[in-house]
DNA sequence: TCTGGGGTCCTAGGACCC
DNA sequence: TCTGGGGTCCTAGGACCC
């Protein structure tokens, strides 16, 4: 979730979860950010190191000390996680496979195994729930605990990252970087500062001084774009950032302007949402680069179908019902761009996200062979929410869910819609 | 030799309704 | 005959994150 994102939502809302004791509820109406104000936080964050590779290493001997990094597929893809002995030779995350080949001959590379993963990942968290009920599950690899009220039990914020470090240690075989901040911003910042097997505590008194000389693009939330366009107001550090004129920044950035302000001065006063507190999923979609470029109709046919199938999956898995169908289409050129269509009624199913994808997808003539196609469904609904008043689904929702156990037990593609093969 | 996949949020312009 | 402004929904595109 990106700081700058979410921040307004986030705000709007006031202060949520966490906080939400009978005096915020009071308070609440009359000024948000009168408890948060009231509130020295202490807020951790985790960042598991190089996380995808070093759970191949820790299953795989042969992968450990080694320059290897885990890829989507071992063709036209890319780097997702990178040991540290790979580093050293300029692999990152995000290059293509064959660059990183070309710049490290022997660098192994693993496809990825996501539900590995992603199990690994659950069994930290639910570890760190024994710290704080506050755990906000960032992204796979990293996590925010809410550790203010955590200190009447455990000696001090050092102590709790220790025991944490320690316990993913033991159990996991697995390191990760911690830092501990007043809010979630320099929390962050603070688990990159020392990565590998890192631990910063960044204390209110500290920020100014850290802060000073550090360059805007190191903060969480400002990428290369936003980076360059404050260079080219003459900011370059988190200090001049602090310092410059709110004014002019809202003038240049809009809505962000007061937050890019905030940020130089190191605030940060969003909440740390737990998990079963947090929203809903707001899409759900799946995309693949193809083998190769192609023009072939039936071939680009097939695999609409077969993304519209899995992102249905995903759907009735997680109780869903979507209202807009999204095609994401990219030409060899890289050019790349989406349709949507906003239906009048609520679909779960593959053919029915398949029958609008196509429409979309034939309404637009390719001019160039295609690259990757993709599709999402967005304006999503929970299975129990209203779907209409008249509408028979039960017939047809058993029938999906039997052919999801199939294609669950027997893998993908096993059952699908007929007419197309 | 190129450049993955899954998300979120924001903006801007147009349509439409009152 | 000439005319405003607010609200909401839709679509496309961009920035950012891991």
């Amino acid at each position: 979730m990106g700081f700058l994102g979410s921040c307004n939502k986030e705000r709007g809302q006031g202060v949520k979860g966490p906080s939400k004791d009978f005096a915020s509820y009071i308070l609440e109406p009359l000024n948000p950010r009168i408890l948060i104000i009231m509130e020295p936080r202490i807020i951790l964050h985790l960042d598991m190191d190089a996380f995808f590779i070093s759970v191949e290493q820790r299953d795989n001997p042969l992968l450990r000390e080694k320059p290897a990094a885990v890829c989507g597929s071992l063709s036209r893809s890319v780097i997702t996680s990178a040991t540290y002995e790979a580093r050293p030779y300029g692999i990152r995350a995000g290059m293509s496979t064959q660059e990183a080949k070309r710049r490290c001959p022997h660098l192994i590379l693993v496809k990825g195994n996501h539900s590995k993963y992603t199990e690994t990942a659950a069994r930290i968290f639910s570890l760190l729930r024994k710290f704080t009920p506050l755990v906000e599950v960032a992204s796979v690899d990293e996590a925010y605990l809410d550790i203010t009220e955590s200190l009447l039990l455990f000696q001090s914020p050092h102590h709790i990252a220790q025991s944490i470090k320690n316990q993913i240690r033991k159990c996991e075989r697995l390191t990760c970087s911690i830092g501990i901040a007043p809010n979630k911003l320099l929390a962050k910042l603070g688990s990159r500062l020392k990565k590998p097997d890192g631990l910063v505590v960044i204390k209110k008194e500290e920020v100014g001084e850290l802060l000073k000389d550090l360059p805007v693009s190191k903060l969480n939330g400002i990428g290369p774009k936003l980076g360059e366009a404050l260079n080219s107001m003459g900011i370059f550090t988190c200090g001049q950032l602090g310092k410059f004129p709110v004014s002019i920044l809202s003038d240049r950035f809009g809505i962000i302007g007061e937050r890019l302000h905030e940020m130089g001065l190191g605030l940060d006063d969003r909440p740390v949402v737990p998990f079963d507190e947090g929203e809903d999923s707001k899409s759900i979609s799946h995309s693949v680069t193809l083998e190769k470029d192609t023009s072939e109709p039936n071939i680009l046919k097939t695999v609409l179908l077969q993304l519209s199938e899995k992102v249905s999956r995903r759907m009735r898995k997680d109780g869903f019902y979507g209202k807009r169908v999204v095609v994401t289409v990219r030409y060899s050129d890289f050019f790349t761009f989406s349709k949507q269509k906003t239906l009048s009624r609520w679909v779960n199913s593959g053919d029915e996200i398949f029958k609008q994808a196509f429409e979309i997808f034939e309404a637009v003539s390719h001019p160039k062979p295609i690259r990757l196609l993709g599709v999402g469904v967005s304006q999503l609904k929970k299975e129990w929410y209203q779907l209409g008043l008249f509408e028979r689904r039960d017939k047809k929702d058993s029938l999906l869910k039997a052919m999801d156990r199939v294609n669950e037990r027997f893998g993908d593609w096993t059952l699908t819609w007929a007419g197309l093969y």
